[in-house]
DNA sequence: ATATTTTTTTAGTATAATCTAAATCACTAT
DNA sequence: ATAGTGATTTAGATTATACTAAAAAAATAT
């Protein structure tokens, strides 16, 4: 594996993230948005990320991931994880603080680090927002779950996850008792505004609109 | 406090470590050596510092550090014990691996995260080599300690604390049992070259050269 | 098929942290 | 008092990351 500066493994990151896992080709405008600096900044990451060949890059068409390119990303996002689900356990962060702590300390590199924090973890297979932890490999079990705004009505899941992990989205889902684990239920669907209303826990209906159910995961049951 | 970068902090630390505490100068080449820059680049280092009032800098005369400086130093030296206790504690790293990463963890920014560490850690005072861990305060309770080759022969007393962290020194403590805690007595003294002879927990006597001894660091009781 | 718009790249500049080589300052020893 | 030595600073270059402005390529619309 190539070492890769700070900089790089967050472009490397994104690009992993924006590509799903190496299956789309991504934009230098995309990544420009995702990333807050300005599209000559990335054409140039671009040119330094394709010499360390993490990715592939045809000028003018965007970049795919390299093998190389995606096992480093997931060794990346494998140790965000970790931290995030160390803030949440035993530091009793709650699931909206910790993204930006996680966004500096998978940036450590020490490989015994991570291991040993794996195993004092327990050796955890989700994060705090529901998102697998890919193993020392590299490997990711990925669950089959999809959009809560996709279910119909009467279908019902469990969340599992959380697309957006926003501190402000975060303590919305908060408030209304939408935590990773709740039962769900969709009872209407709003014809006009593909907003939702839903039965959590067998207890609460709760409605909300087309944008929030897109940024939950479900697992479904039903 | 003006926020520093990492290379920033890094020179600061060892600014504040050369001049113990702030009571000395420090000299562009004592910097240079410690850091392994070319003195050049310390001068470079030394105005950007200097702009940011954490030292004192006078041309051709050396630094001190400034009341704000200190602050920032002991921020930063706190995080690093946190951290050496954390992974020595709590991911069972053996103490002579710890300085590295900490010396990485160090420079993460979030005060929250170093708040709720040190309560996670039951607010330890010592980090594994003996060193205090400043408060959230800067302030530090410091132990009066010696270097055990200062001790006359009889004298006696508790190891407290190492000078050198680095590996190789910590591994050669391990293997002749002078660990943190060992009662050790003074038998000998060879007047030639500074050499000791050392009782350690009353049962193992150990040869040891006035270099080593230096580097241990003693609380007095006899 | 050509013109217009959008996207992307290139060229040139800036800041941070480093280096080497050259210049300058301070201290020491005659 | 001055020459020499060593320490320190300055000048100029390099690499990484970002920017703005301008040029070029690709995509879209007429
Ligand atoms: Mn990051
Ligand atoms: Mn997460
Ligand atoms: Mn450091
Ligand atoms: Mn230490």
């Amino acid at each position: 594996m190539p070492s890769l500066t700070y900089a790089e493994e967050n472009y490397l990151k994104a690009i992993y993230h924006l590509s799903d896992g190496g299956k789309n080709n991504v934009s230098t405008n995309d990544l420009s948005k995702e990333m807050k600096t300005k599209p000559a900044s990335v054409s140039d990451m671009l040119r330094k990320l394709s010499e360390k060949e993490v990715i592939n890059y045809r000028k003018y068409y965007g970049v795919t991931i390299t093998e190389e390119g995606k096992k480093s990303a997931l060794q990346i996002i494998r140790k965000h994880r970790l931290w995030e689900v160390f803030l949440v356990e035993k530091l009793m962060f709650s699931w909206d603080e910790v993204h930006d702590v996680a966004e500096e300390l998978e940036h450590i590199k020490s490989p015994i680090l991570i291991q040993r924090l794996d195993d004092f973890l327990g050796n955890p297979k989700y994060d705090p927002h529901g998102d697998p932890i890919p193993d020392e490999f590299g490997d990711v079990k990925a669950r089959p779950r999809l959009p809560l705004n996709e279910l119909m009505v009467n279908d019902g899941g469990q969340i599992v996850a959380v697309k957006d992990s926003s501190a402000a989205f975060l303590r919305y889902l908060d408030k209304v008792g939408a935590y990773i684990g709740a039962r769900i239920k969709v009872l209407d669907k709003v014809e006009f505004d593909g907003s939702l209303e839903i039965l959590v826990d067998n207890k609460k209906t709760l409605f909300m609109s087309k944008d929030v159910a897109g940024n939950i995961l479900i697992m479904q049951t039903s």
